[in-house]
DNA sequence: TCTGGGGTCCTAGGACCC
DNA sequence: TCTGGGGTCCTAGGACCC
């Protein structure tokens, strides 16, 4: 019989969080959260402002107070910081197993087959002291045979304050009472509108779903990758470790104004960075794409007047080329730009995406011709270098008013100089 | 006053073909 | 009068994830 895989499942707690506090000692114990973009909502808190009864994605304005009262502090996101530290905690575990997946920002999946000897256990707690001495983030390692169940072993290693971080459910004797314990909706793909029918049907818990004898039916409510979901519950590998780096099949660049915008040259501007953004992506992982499309959207949360509408264009030969799409994305614009609303948010989304030595020669489209892909080359490498938008083009505009709001970011501590945490050796600690 | 951004997978249904 | 059936490809929309 084929040995099955061990799957261990480190998870950073509360990881924006946790790496602001890594620079900023004085964040320790106090409630922590951390805003979305414009600083508009919560998107990480930690264990005491989730204590305070805030929750993720709460608007800002409505739990300022609270915070407040609670002696809390907010912050804007640093996704600089965080993608850094996130880089060195991938180095620290790939040298700590055999095969590792960075399923995102804040969490891989680590293949410990063949490491039982170590106590898996152990080993486990030696990972989880590793990370926090060497990077200083704090995570917790949940063990399994199967990614779902080490979702689910991670999920009790955070709540448990008997566990300290870290259970191992290769030990079935713990197996069953931690599917009892665990909501169905908590388990890794059953969303919200599933958990609903799930209750439905008398499904309440982890422990159900797995004992669910009707599996046509679980396939019918929770279609294939719910089905696998379930088997994995029972141990049955469904979902491999991946390896290989994930190349994107869609490309998306959109955010929301700083005020409202009427004025069709703002959103014009606006939405060339934004192509620009996400052309510059793509020729990052070595594409081109056939298909763009654009969106435009007041704000669904005002009582003005709304509007939303999405155009697509499509290309006869793949490109990469920023002007060449800033182009096509104005044109759309003036397809779907309508005077007199206030908009909040445009939206750019490069699908159809293909490896660049596939674009075909086409007679009645020209494709990029090796001057372009020479240009954005050189302009990559710069701003690469030098910081993004060092050069970008001028439809981008120059001071732009529409941009974002986040007026309470920490320092980039770990990629400018100039902000790099400078400590005052003379100073008496104490 | 102030409500994120960036992804994936699956399914159903329409268009089209033989 | 009888009015097929199977296949592919594409797209929109739903649900989920972090």
């Amino acid at each position: 019989m084929k040995k099955k895989t061990i799957f261990a499942l480190v998870d950073c707690n509360t990881y924006y969080v946790s790496c602001e506090r890594v620079f900023n000692p004085k964040l320790e114990n106090i409630p922590v959260i951390i805003l979305s973009n414009n600083d508009g909502c919560a998107v990480a808190l930690s264990k005491e402002a989730k204590n305070l009864g805030i929750k993720r994605g709460d608007p800002f304005f409505k739990v300022e107070k609270l915070l407040k009262k609670g002696k809390g502090v907010a912050l804007s996101s640093n996704y600089s910081l965080y993608g850094d530290l996130s880089n060195r905690i991938m180095e620290t575990l790939e040298g700590l197993c055999p095969q590792m997946e960075i399923y995102s920002i804040d969490e891989a999946f680590l293949n410990l087959s063949g490491l039982e000897h170590l106590g898996l256990d152990e080993y486990a707690r030696f990972i989880k002291d590793k990370v926090r001495r060497d990077v200083g983030i704090p995570v917790s390692v949940g063990i399994a045979y199967t990614k779902v169940l080490a979702k689910v072993a991670n999920w009790h290693a955070k709540k448990s304050t008997k566990a300290e971080g870290v259970l191992d459910l290769t030990d079935e004797r713990y197996l069953d009472e931690a599917l009892r314990r665990i909501p169905v909706g908590e388990i890794w793909g059953v969303g919200r509108r599933s958990a609903e029918k799930l209750k439905l049907m008398g499904i309440h818990t982890g422990l159900d779903l797995r004992d669910y004898p009707n599996e046509r039916l679980i396939l019918k409510v929770l279609t294939k990758t719910g089905r696998q979901v379930q088997d994995e519950l029972r141990g049955i590998n469904c979902f491999e470790i991946e390896t290989t780096a994930n190349i994107k099949k869609q490309i998306i660049s959109s955010k929301s104004f700083g005020h409202g915008v009427s004025d069709k040259f703002e959103v014009r501007e606006a939405l060339a960075s934004y192509v620009s953004r996400a052309s510059e992506k793509l020729r990052g992982q070595g594409s081109s794409c056939r298909t763009l499309s654009i969106w435009l959207t007041t704000n669904p949360f005002s009582k003005t007047p709304q509007y939303f509408n999405e155009h697509s264009a499509k290309f006869l030969s793949p490109t990469s080329d920023t002007r060449r799409l800033i182009k096509e994305a104005f044109s759309l614009l003036d397809e779907i730009f309508r005077e007199g609303f206030i908009y909040k948010k445009v939206g750019v989304s490069l699908s159809s995406l293909a490896e660049k030595e596939m674009g075909q020669l086409n007679f009645f489209e020209k494709s990029d011709d090796p001057k372009s892909e020479s240009l954005m080359k050189v302009i990559d490498a710069i701003n690469q270098r030098e910081g993004r938008e060092t050069i970008k083009p001028l439809a981008c505009g120059v001071n732009p008013m529409w941009k974002m709001m986040c007026k309470k970011k920490s320092a980039h501590f770990t990629s400018r100089w100039s902000e790099i945490l400078c400590i005052d050796i003379d100073k008496k600690v104490g």
